[in-house]
DNA sequence: CGTTAGATAGTCT
DNA sequence: GACTATCTAACGG
């Protein structure tokens, strides 16, 4: 039995109550290559009446998965190229969600450097040269430090797990097991509008996380 | 250190 | 037709 967060803890949490409290504890994938898991270090709640919220407008095709029940995984894609995950909050009908920025890992270390040097090979033109080394204090800390990059280290895709309930799928989180740490308040990153709501929280001095 | 340009698809208006 | 919740290398100080 794995040990995860029960639907009741994403249902008796705000959005941004939630992004807070998700902060030190496990994101874990159990994949059928092997398991692959982080602590979650950094977190930006997305609410309504939020113009940077992807459900600003209305129920999309694309945001469907954050107006599910709480507990739901939202994969969409970014750039044209990367994907990004977040945690669905709220009630069913209703369209928040915390994105998931950045983990320091804990398990599957090899299985996430193999997942990134074959985004590599298989990516970006000018990039398929590129590797990562885990056993070099870089290449470790490069494995999940961004929203884009976690993603391919836990080997999930927006085709296969966009939607899928993190109370009982593969993809799920456990409670916290970082409990003693400071934490940081601050603006958002890389969005044009809802600049500044101070809606991103990260884990003070922890190296992992994206940018400061 | 810092900032910046360029790669690159799918969905929405 | 326009718009991004990114990543990386290259450049300048």
């Amino acid at each position: 039995m794995p040990d995860r967060l029960p639907l009741a803890y994403y249902e008796d949490h705000d959005t941004l109550t939630l992004s807070q409290q998700l902060l030190g504890c496990e994101f874990v994938h159990d994949s059928p290559e092997g398991p692959s898991a982080g602590i979650i270090v950094e977190t930006e709640g997305y609410v309504t009446g939020d113009p940077a919220c992807h459900a600003y407008r209305r129920e999309t095709k694309r945001n469907a998965a954050m107006f599910g029940p709480a507990g739901t995984l939202y994969v969409y894609q970014i750039y044209n190229h990367y994907n990004c995950i977040n945690v669905v909050t709220g009630p069913k009908g209703v369209g928040e969600a915390v994105l998931i920025r950045a983990l320091q890992p804990t398990e599957g270390i090899d299985l996430m450097t193999l997942r990134r040097n074959e985004a590599f090979k298989t990516g970006f033109a000018r990039y398929r040269q590129n590797t990562i080394d885990s056993s070099t204090a870089d290449g470790f800390r490069n494995l999940c430090n961004g929203p884009g990059k976690l993603v391919i280290s836990l080997g999930i895709s927006r085709t296969e797990h966009n939607g899928s309930s993190l109370v009982t799928g593969p993809i799920y989180i456990r409670p916290r097991v970082l409990t003693d740490f400071d934490m940081v308040t601050t603006t958002r990153i890389g969005i044009t509008q809802g600049v500044d709501l101070p809606y991103r929280y990260y884990i003070q001095g922890n190296r992992f996380v994206s940018r400061k």
